[in-house]
DNA sequence: CGGTATCCGAGGGGATACTG
DNA sequence: CAGTATCCCCTCGGATACCG
């Protein structure tokens, strides 16, 4: 497992509160599951169009397709472009900050398939106590 | 910032879907808005008990707290203490497992706080084109 | 193809009251 | 102190239908 605690950072460092607040609504914003499986599958694949990332990600619907993917154009995360033809064409690309999200949730992600068995075990321990 | 690009992550390695599943599951459950806030807390401050978690967390409710602090025990994250006193003391301290995940979080939350601007003024610039 | 609009049910989550 | 129990609102998100 790759070291992370080589990350400097100080949990102790004076923050302004009006700051942490937002940097929870943020975290809370982009911690969104969509979010999290577009930006792997564009991470993945690069540019895709609209049917191709609805096919890609398992499960979602038409409608957070549409608005997974406005929030993150909102937020700088990805660029939407439209090829005026018909029949339409609509592309999604990662930006750089796109780009840089996915690389600080790889920590996450590996941490998640490391101890995924662990996790399991703990669960069957607990309902097993009752 | 530091160097997160250090981690050696090749997401062509073929995974088991079935294992993937359980990933975004896991990750989907453990990056909810009070458990990251709890997960925090507890790395400021070390072992806390109910109340002064209930203090140091904005905005969180009772109800809200005391699932939060089950559901991190039953994965494993935190050890509840019940001390056998009156008045009741129940202490919560985070395990490796807890403080690992803390970690992995770093990035995301070193992330949020580096670009908390940038996605700002992404967001203005998005609103301001209707 | 790439959406928008509308309806609707499940459950997330707050407020309040009560208990060992 | 550290919860549990109850009520209730309100958002999230799926299903369906329609449009440029």
């Amino acid at each position: 497992m790759p070291a992370l605690e080589k990350i400097s950072y100080d949990p102790n460092a004076p923050v302004d509160p009006r700051v942490e607040t937002l940097v929870n609504e943020l975290i809370g914003r982009v911690a969104d599951k969509w979010t999290l499986l577009v930006l792997e599958e564009l991470e993945d694949h690069g540019t895709c169009r609209f049917t191709q990332l609805s096919r890609l990600v398992p499960g979602i619907s038409q409608k957070m397709l549409t608005q997974t993917l406005r929030a993150m154009e909102r937020d700088g995360l990805l660029v939407r472009t439209v090829h005026p033809v018909v029949p339409p064409k609509v592309e999604y690309c990662l930006t750089d900050l796109g780009h840089s999200l996915g690389e600080a949730f790889c920590g996450v992600w590996i941490w998640a398939e490391t101890n995924l068995d662990r996790i399991e075990k703990a669960r069957s321990a607990f309902d097993a106590r009752g």
